[in-house]
DNA sequence: TCAATATATCAACGGATGTTGATTAGTCAA
DNA sequence: TTGACTAATCAACATCCGTTGATATATTGA
């Protein structure tokens, strides 16, 4: 499998564990920090096991870790990963300006 | 619907575009500048039905624009709302980090 | 107007995804 | 060790999604 395949399938994975509200809302409340599964719970007001649902969703897809600490399980956001595909977007959008641009392969 | 909601809801629906592989070829394509079906239909040896249904999806999420020319359909990135998208990610990255800096929320 | 070409839409199908309620596994306190 | 608590997993179900092949629409050139 070349590189493109696997950027191609990890950022897919990625941005699909993003394409769904409950993970964004998610994403939201870790944006705050750390936080056990309960904690996300009550915030959201969903069903425990639509939520580990959910966090596995993301964990799955590198954008969360987790850590138990007694009978808790803490989730948190994965900032490198998100910063990857900030980056990636990034990427995206200046290489798609710069052939657009004066001299560019579009003109 | 608020304007969070809103926020949400189109966000997951730009993510979802970007969530399955062929359609994120088809971005890659893109970044090289506007191309209509046909070159994109070659390029990615697709069935132009499935082609279609996948640019209506980018399109629907308003990724691409679209742009008849004679018998031609080109179709194009939407840099504004790619650039969006980066910002929010990087956004995300950012208070997640503001959180777990000294001083930081997670202090 | 007719035929050819480019693209969109549709119907049908199989497989993936998200929800719910029940069960299981792990951890702690009494 | 038992009971309470937190979280993960499972089975069943409904819905959504992507693919394919067929058909419809739009545009052009003859």
């Amino acid at each position: 499998m070349s590189t493109t395949e696997l950027d191609l399938a990890h950022a897919a994975s990625a941005f699909h564990a993003l394409s769904d509200r409950t993970r964004l809302e998610l994403v939201q409340f870790l944006m705050g920090g750390e936080r056990c599964v309960c904690e996300l719970q009550e915030g959201l007001g969903a069903a425990q096991s639509r939520l580990s649902f959910h966090l596995k969703t993301l964990k799955d897809a590198g954008l969360v870790t987790d850590r138990r600490d007694g009978r808790w399980v803490y989730y948190a956001l994965d900032l490198d990963a998100l910063g990857d595909l900030a980056s990636l977007l990034s990427e995206v959008r200046a290489r798609g300006a710069e052939c657009c641009a004066d001299d560019g392969c579009c003109s």
